[in-house]
DNA sequence: AAGTCGGACAACCGCTCTCGT
DNA sequence: CACGAGAGCGGTTGTCCGACT
């Protein structure tokens, strides 16, 4: 049919490919995908030249495993906004979406099997209270809701709550403390505990930032958990135009890339 | 050593939203 | 206001790799 579907590429991305696209993204900033994805010839669509530079190629990425306050935050603000990934990830600083959307897949699944495992006879699935209703809510609890019946949700035991799917606004609007009461390889913390923590995460760790966040070292890198106060730097680096995405070019293995795309582009230019 | 399993991660798909015309 | 294109988001699937049997 059109030309640019005869040979649209899928699947892994190469080192070249990478290279490539790092360098148009430097050069055109990181918001007209279908353009970068026309000009650098990589025969990708923009949506998959996006996520790859989104989830991976970011300069500001962390690669490192989450730390116990990032996994406690996810935690918490899933509780919070429900299955949001974006906007979890807007507060973890150096996480993607997809990241965080993995992390919880994996590990909220573990623990529901951990948590099946321990459950006692009383909580078992066959048990009617054990049936909870998962709401699938945004933020405006507007879209549809979908009643499931869980058997293997880590906090079925409260017989209220799952913790593996979306909690969100309703969730955390719910009044009733033991619905919110979490539970880990520690033992019982509620939501209370958290937003302590949180509160005071807030309030010790939000100043160093601005120094932490240093354009040489091209990573973005919070003390140990992020607070919304962090937003603007978040945000302000997605949002970077080519002109500020400059600053990101000494990043770690950026120089032959650059190098590559380099010539790449003047080959086309 | 070979096979299996599960975790972690990358990538795609479909839908929704936003914005320009 | 309607429409289309592009961008963003969430869900899902595929693949790789290390741990375990």
């Amino acid at each position: 049919m059109k030309a640019e579907q005869e040979e649209t590429r899928k699947g892994p991305w190469t080192e070249q490919e990478d290279a490539v696209l790092v360098n148009f993204v430097h050069l055109f900033g990181d918001r007209r995908w279908d353009f970068i994805a026309k000009v650098s010839g990589l025969n990708r669509t923009g949506k998959s030249c996006r996520l790859r530079w989104v989830n991976y190629l970011h300069p500001g990425l962390k690669r490192e495993k989450m730390s116990p306050q990032e996994q406690r935050l996810v935690l918490e603000l899933h509780a919070k906004w429900g299955n949001r990934w974006s906007r979890i990830a807007r507060k973890l600083p150096g996480r993607t979406d997809n990241e965080i959307k993995n992390y919880w897949r994996t590990h909220m699944r573990k623990k529901a099997q951990e948590k099946k495992k321990a459950m006692p006879k009383s909580f078992s699935p066959s048990s009617s209270s054990s049936s909870i209703t998962l709401s699938s809510s945004s933020s405006t609890t507007t879209t549809t809701t979908t009643t499931t019946t869980v058997d293997s949700l880590p906090f079925s035991g409260t017989g209220k709550v799952s913790f593996y799917d979306t909690g969100g606004p309703k969730m955390a609007a719910l009044g009733d403390k033991s619905s919110t009461d979490f539970k880990d390889e520690k033992g019982y913390y509620s939501m209370d505990d958290i937003w302590k923590d949180i509160d005071m995460s807030e309030e010790n760790m939000i100043k160093p930032l601005s120094h932490n966040y240093s354009e040489e070292g091209c990573n973005i890198f919070c003390p140990s958990m992020a607070s919304p106060s962090l937003d603007y730097c978040w945000d302000s680096l997605w949002k970077m135009d080519d002109e500020d995405s400059k600053m990101f070019l000494p990043f770690s293995q950026s120089i032959s890339c650059f190098e590559y795309g380099t010539s790449f582009f003047n080959k086309i230019g």
